[in-house]
DNA sequence: ATCCTATCCTGGCTGC
DNA sequence: TGCAGCCAGGATAGGA
């Protein structure tokens, strides 16, 4: 599904694509993709402002509006599981899930299509409101193993709930915290209370990697949803180290890999690599 | 404070 | 082959 790699990509194709130009008007099929807004207001509220900038906050794609020159708002867009933003020619042929489409001075239109429909484009004055509280973005000089180990040991969640928690670190969803965690030899179910500094300092740097190399694959199309704007798959699910490798070798040691559920999410572990908090508990710590 | 469940949706898969 | 039913999955709200 559409984490930060796949987000990032959609934002590094679109951008030059959509810097610059003008909103012509707002064409909405599905009204709830617009998040409570009605579709009157909303299309108000775009309507000859220029998008200025187009930017990415964990999972959002932020496009800043002007008029005049000035600030004129925010549009915001979760893709969550299906959605796909497109920028394209006039006559380009959208299929039937287009929710929302915003035509452009140069006559071509940004498509927002989403298959599920949990998918939202919304507007919205102010960046503050535009966007709920987001915890540190994990590329940024922020996220640091000290800030990591000190923000886990806060806590008393399980690592898994914690990392998807957009509050606590934005970006990360079911695939690529299942990728750090194997990465780090931590198990889902560790409670953060207990990550040595260490250990966490050896998860941020497993988080940064795994979401590095995504994005450089373009991220990943595992299923016939997510496509890069131009059309084409990523190729990151190529590389995945546990996620959907259920009943195959663990590539570091060869044990197979496990499927269980941890925050109502299928989860991906190594149980050799990965040892579950009741046998790390009992561990006797070596001499 | 933390966890769990339901909700939103539909395509695709499973099993009969 | 056809069809009903189940499942995934990000975020959020509400209950335990």
């Amino acid at each position: 599904m559409p984490e930060l790699p796949e987000v990032e990509t959609v934002v590094r194709l679109v951008r030059p694509r959509l810097e610059g130009r003008t909103i012509r008007g707002a064409e909405v099929s599905w009204a709830r993709t617009l998040g409570g807004d009605s579709p009157s207001r909303f299309a108000r509220a775009v309507t000859g402002a220029r998008a200025a900038r187009v930017w990415r906050r964990g999972k959002y794609v932020v496009i800043d509006l002007e008029r005049a020159g000035r600030p004129a708002g925010h549009l915001t867009c979760h893709l969550r599981m299906t959605g796909r933003l497109h920028v394209e020619p006039r006559g380009w042929e959208p299929g039937l899930y287009e929710r929302v489409c915003l035509p452009l001075d140069d006559g071509t239109s940004l498509h927002f299509l989403d298959v599920r429909k949990f998918g939202r484009m919304c507007f919205a004055d102010r960046i503050e409101s535009a966007l709920p509280e987001l915890g540190p973005e994990p590329l940024s000089p922020e996220f640091t193993g000290a800030w990591l180990a000190t923000a886990l040991r806060r806590r008393r969640r399980m690592l898994k709930p914690l990392l998807l928690d957009q509050a606590f670190v934005a970006g990360l969803g079911n695939i690529y915290v299942d990728e750090a965690l194997w990465s780090a030899r931590l198990h889902p179910q560790a409670s953060s209370g207990r990550v040595s500094r260490r250990r966490a300092e050896e998860l941020r740097d497993a988080i940064c990697a795994v979401l590095e190399e995504a994005i450089r694959r373009e991220g990943a199309s595992f299923d016939s949803f997510y496509r890069t704007p131009e059309g084409r798959p990523g190729s990151y699910q190529h590389q995945f180290l546990v996620y959907g490798r259920t009943g195959r070798p663990c590539r570091r040691c060869g044990a197979a890999v496990a499927r269980i559920v941890v925050a109502q999410r299928g989860t991906h572990i190594c149980r050799r690599c990965q040892r579950s908090p009741r046998s790390a508990a009992g561990r006797i710590p070596p001499a």
